[in-house]
RNA sequence: GGGGAGGUCGCAUAGUGGCCUAGUGCGCGGCACUGGAAAUGCCGUACAGCGCAAGCUGUCGAGGGUUCAAAUCCCUCCCUCCCCGCCA
């Protein structure tokens, strides 16, 4: 959610943010259309409220029947008036919300400007793709022969696009999900978090997931739940309608969870293997921060999701997304990993800065000295990394030519001394 | 799921229609006293909206209603605690 007083002072420069992203500016003219004619009526209604409180004081120290039946009366009148006005007010205010609501983060000014995917930038490239002396085989077919990657019953399960991890394959997951989290714990200093699977609406709203992105959410019939769709969607709400003090910023919390999408848009993209599936796990980082720091928060947040990749010894690139790949970001980088078996990048980790966008929505403050103002802080997020992705890109970098792979070192540990999968 | 008790300012509590402009204690901040501190005293301590400002308005779990006037009365819902039932 963007400030009403920034829409107010500086509606050009909202205007130039919304059509960088490809937007309709109009909205600008709507909220300030909506602003005006709900600052009116409060000013009506508040004074009519105004006099009736007095009034109603006079009233109960009024000894003469008459007069006092007289003021009731009148009152009585102001009362309608007011009952009528408050439910414009209440009209109004609910559209006014509901625009602000509808309204884009604007990008900051050094994200480049695009229209797809492909005007992000390559930042940089680390790790050279290995050379094999076989051909290299895509995830399911090793995934399948190994015994590691049930597809088929997995869609009789739950149909297509979800599958069983089984064995190895299973015990994969879980070690990268320990060996992710304690890295972030210890190295990075972040602070675990188990939050629920399942939220309420005004939680997605909070994170921007609603109402405007709604379509890919898996909601719980009967009830007003639905499936999270990242664990930032929780742990961006965990200090909803609080404040927190100056001391307890920076705040870091790691979170392991599955995440639910409903991508019915993608339909026909990606249909083999795991890269793109209804359900998935994930590690997410999220940090809270004070707004002059979050910049370099970011650079840092990035730092920590390369860790992760670094340590698996995987090439991977850096990009740096365009206006047209944002979401409700103000700046987003992603990382992806290569995967040689299918011969592509694979985008395993998105970190973003949200600005005070969401921090407005989920009423998220901090005071930043004692005595003074609440204000709205800044919120990070970035994955840490997703799970599916980085299972494909260890079965394929990792492969060997007797259709085996070999455990990455890291993750030794974490196996209980499994260093081939498939044996 | 059934029965009972509750939800008031950071915490604890008072408040059964106008004396509530929500009191008190604790905590917190400032000042005084002190060599410094403790103790003590004084002052201040929620959030939001509107307004250039003075100030006004709203919020006592949430939403409706009754009334000239609601923390207080009525209705619906949510949450917490206790007992019973069921259950990993």
């Amino acid at each position: 959610m963007l400030d009403i007083k920034l829409i107010r002072d500086q509606p050009d420069f909202v205007r130039h943010g919304i059509r960088r992203r490809g937007e309709d500016p109009i909205i600008v003219d709507t909220i300030l259309g909506l602003d005006v004619r709900r600052r009116e009526l409060l000013q009506q209604v508040e004074q009519l409220k105004a006099t009736r409180n007095a009034v109603s004081k006079e009233i109960s120290k009024m000894k003469d029947a008459s007069e006092r039946e007289a003021k009731i009366a009148e009152m009585r009148t102001v009362g309608d008036q007011i009952a009528e006005l408050d439910k414009e007010v209440a009209a109004v205010d609910n559209e006014f919300t509901r625009q602000l609501l509808l309204t884009p983060n604007l990008p900051h000014p050094d994200v480049p400007d695009g229209t797809s995917e492909h005007d992000n930038i390559v930042m940089r490239t680390e790790g050279a793709p290995r050379s094999f002396d076989f051909t290299p085989k895509p995830h399911w077919e090793i995934g399948e022969q190994l015994g590691i990657i049930d597809f088929e019953r997995g869609v009789k399960l739950s149909g297509s696009r979800f599958f069983v991890l089984k064995g190895h394959g299973a015990k994969l997951q879980r070690a990268l999900i320990a060996w992710m989290l304690d890295m972030h714990i210890t190295q990075h200093g972040y602070t675990e978090i188990a939050p629920p699977y399942v939220v309420k609406e005004e939680i997605l709203v909070g994170t921007g997931n609603l109402p405007k992105f709604g379509d890919n959410l898996f909601r719980i019939a009967g009830v007003d739940l639905t499936l999270i769709p990242t664990a930032e969607v929780p742990v961006t709400n965990l200090y909803r309608d609080e404040i927190l003090a100056a001391e307890q910023l920076p705040l870091y919390h790691v979170a392991y969870t599955p995440c639910w999408r409903n991508e019915q848009m993608s339909a026909g993209r990606d249909v083999r293997g795991i890269k793109r599936v209804y359900q998935f796990d994930k590690v997410e980082m999220v940090k809270f921060v004070t707004p002059e720091t979050s910049m370099n928060e970011l650079m840092t947040l990035i730092d920590n999701a390369e860790d992760v990749c670094k340590a698996l010894n995987i090439p991977y690139r850096l990009l740096k997304l365009c206006t047209a790949d944002l979401g409700t970001a103000v700046m987003k980088y992603d990382l992806e990993l290569w995967a040689p078996g299918c011969g592509e990048w694979l985008e395993v980790s998105s970190c973003a800065n949200f600005g005070d966008y969401q921090a407005r929505r989920a009423n998220l403050r901090y005071r930043p000295a004692v005595g003074a103002k609440p204000e709205f802080l800044h919120t990070l997020n970035g994955s840490g990394l997703a799970l599916p992705r980085v299972m494909i890109a260890i079965i394929e970098n990792y492969q060997q030519a007797d259709g085996t792979i070999v455990v990455p070192d890291v993750l030794r540990g974490y196996m209980g001394g499994i260093e081939i999968l498939g044996r």
